[in-house]
RNA sequence: GGGCCUAUGGCGCAGCAUGGAUAGCGUGUUGGACUUCUAAUCCAAAAGUCAUGGGAUCGAAGCCCAUUGGGCCCA
């Protein structure tokens, strides 16, 4: 049991007291409380005002008084504000036991949401023909916070990667490749992926602009792609897989993993496209058109004044969102799956194990990926493709809520940036492309954080080995770079600056990582084995009940940030965390008091508090270094 | 022309879902704290018409409407 015990006595008290007064259908908020006003907060009495007909203070007087009528064990004190507000005082002994002996617990934080129910999320889905650039990451990181933050409200979570091998960008490093001739081998040093994405592609597409001829072998080889037995669909395969696995280094070097690759040839190839468009017209949820500007064409109606979405064109071709159907239908189990599925050629760090779908036969068993719900992290400028589908899903599975699109804003340059890669914005933040060139690739960003923190580790401690040093900086240079694209909400913009970004100071992962390692640094030092067998109602000092009652919140965090699938609200706690540790850190000593049993209890304290910033990091796909 | 997002101290953001107390945090500025369990830290000060106008409400940063600035999508 956690702070939410005490919310919870508190809450079945004023429920009694409110059927006491033969009150009912009132939903009254009880929340932890602001500083100075107690541990627990209720605006009851402001509710009851009208019914009542009395004043909020007034009420909250009668209400103080019914409360200690009624048992309570965590309550020690009820308090009527003038504001009007009701406010609770906790009995601190018991609730710094049931917090601290909780918080030992391996699933300490975990809420059941999901009730074990599946839920699929999407993420990444990057075009194989260039390297991850910081745009790329804010998805990437979004995806893969959500799905451990579900993870820990029960939830079964299959982590999916859509790699579209067969779309226009991958034919145009195709064109390069083949009729410009640029050399399959990269310069020495150079990664395969960067290499496609820095030259190859920007490259073919200025060529474009220079020679018109270009433009029919761009549409053939694009025609050729989707051919699975084609030359071309080989030679695509033979590119798209190499700047595949470079891209998947890159997350994997982020603590990012997935469960399932899902190729847009394979499912082109597939006929499932075939078999939903059936089932569209059997459901009627797509129409013939027979007149109009639409006419002979297959649409979805709009909905109000939304214009009617071509499916399928006059020509019989399908529009681009036709290969978005059927994946999505797919991720819902609602196709018999004509996949065959095969591990990936290379292990990914962790425990999971990651599959991809194929058309061959395999020995391996069919695998199930599908979701009772799905969660696609695509960026918002998709939001109305997307809301077609999620309309469309809703009345396949009649059901309002099984295909969630999470969007989230783009990442753009700042001015600053954008003219050392050799464009002047007058001052304005620009859109990154990547057919211009103008983009920061996420494995400089990566070495550029990571050289900085070695610099800085080393100058520290001089006593570490390389190895130790090497690691340190990594998991602070990861933490730092997830932290940036987490701590704000999805809806605002990022503008990424090169020299901001690597501000290692104030709300940052290394404030959150520094907190922990002086935890981890006072325990080492205590030489014991903290033990939650101490005098609770020692821990006494207003500090210390702060930190515990932080700690206790982690639950509720959990759920917050879960239900509102809002990865920012565990980043906001693990800062607030760490602020609670550093002023506990620097007015409360721990060691040499010459106290045994108070040193045994704030011991006791500071490894809950590691445990839980732990865990709450790990949320967030943050380690936490010892030592730093 | 239609749609989506956004506006809070100089700068970057939280708070808005579920209206109620003293609008928080980081950074920057000014000043202070390392012989101490690690200063990637802490403490203090200055700095806010919560874009503008209206509405409903006993009560609005939050809800509704309109306007303006910024970003994006579609045509």
């Amino acid at each position: 049991m956690t702070f939410k015990s005490i919310i919870e006595e508190i809450e079945n008290n004023l429920h009694k007291i409110l059927s006491d007064l033969e009150v009912s259908n009132v939903s009254f908020t009880v929340e932890p409380a602001k500083p100075g006003f107690g541990d627990v907060s209720s605006n009851i009495s402001f509710l009851l005002a009208k019914i009542l007909k009395k004043s909020p203070q007034e009420i909250s007087n009668i209400m103080s008084e019914k409360y200690s009528k009624f048992q309570h064990t965590l309550v020690s004190k009820v308090e009527s504000h003038p504001s009007g507000y009701l406010n609770f005082f906790a009995n601190w002994e018991k609730l710094n036991q049931l917090i601290l002996s909780e918080s030992n617990l391996e699933e300490f934080g975990s809420v059941d949401l999901g009730k074990n129910s599946t839920v699929v999320v999407e993420h990444t889905s990057v075009n194989p023909n260039k390297a991850l650039h910081i745009g790329h990451i804010r998805n990437i990181v979004v995806g893969d916070t959500i799905s451990r933050i579900l993870e820990k409200s029960n939830y079964k979570v299959n982590v999916l990667n859509y790699v579209d091998d067969s779309g226009l960008q991958v034919a145009d490093i195709l064109v390069g490749f083949r009729h410009l001739g640029f050399s399959q081998n990269p310069p020495e040093g150079k990664k395969f992926d960067h290499y496609c994405g820095d030259d190859v592609y920007v490259k073919t597409t200025e060529k474009y602009l220079q020679d018109s001829s270009l433009e029919d072998i761009r549409k053939n080889t694009l025609k050729e792609l989707e051919d699975g037995s084609s030359e071309t669909a080989q030679f695509a395969d033979e590119i798209t897989s190499k700047v595949l696995e470079n891209q998947l280094e890159t997350c994997w070097n982020l603590g990012v993993t997935y469960d399932c690759l899902n190729y847009e040839s394979q499912i082109i190839r597939s006929g499932l496209w075939g078999r939903i468009f059936e089932k569209l017209k059997e459901m009627n949820l797509i129409e013939f058109e027979n007149e109009g500007k639409n006419s002979g064409c297959w649409v979805i109606r709009g909905e109000g004044k939304e214009e009617d979405k071509v499916i399928v064109r006059s020509n019989g071709t399908a529009t681009y969102i036709a290969k978005d159907i059927p994946y999505a239908a797919w991720k819902l189990g609602l196709l018999e799956d004509s996949f065959n599925y095969k591990k990936y050629d290379k292990a990914q760090p962790g425990t999971r194990t990651l599959w991809q779908t194929t058309l061959d036969d395999t020995n391996e068993p069919k695998q199930n990926f599908a979701g009772d719900k799905v969660i696609t992290v695509i960026d918002s400028r998709q939001a109305r493709l997307q809301k077609i589908i999620t309309t469309l899903m809703a009345k396949f599975k009649s059901s309002t809520d099984t295909y969630v699109h999470l969007g989230y804003e783009s990442v753009t340059l700042s001015a600053d940036t954008a003219k050392t890669l050799g464009l002047d914005t007058e001052g304005k933040q620009a859109q990154m492309s990547g057919r211009k060139g103008l983009y920061v690739n996420a494995d400089s960003v990566y070495d550029l954080l990571k050289n900085k923190t070695i610099e800085e580790t080393v100058k520290r401690h001089p006593e570490m080995n390389p190895s130790e040093i090497e690691k340190t900086a990594h998991q602070i240079s990861v933490g730092t770079l997830r932290y940036e694209m987490i701590k704000q909400d999805l809806d605002k913009i990022i503008t990424f600056d090169l020299t901001k970004s690597l501000s290692l100071e104030g709300d940052t992962a290394p404030y959150i990582q520094y907190a922990h390692a002086r935890a981890a640094r006072i325990i080492e030092k205590s030489g014991q084995t903290p033990s939650i067998d101490v005098n609770f109602s020692l821990l006494a000092d207003p500090i210390e009940l702060y930190l515990v009652r932080i700690i206790g919140l982690f639950d509720l965090q959990v759920r917050d940030s879960a239900r509102n699938l809002s990865p920012k609200v565990i980043s906001r706690y693990c800062h607030d965390l760490a602020v609670a540790f550093n002023s506990f850190y620097e007015n409360v000593k721990v060691l040499g008091l010459g106290d045994e049993n108070l040193e045994k209890s704030r011991l006791c304290l500071v490894h809950s508090f590691k445990i839980t910033i732990e865990r709450a990091l790990d949320l967030l796909g943050i380690d936490a270094p010892n030592r730093m």
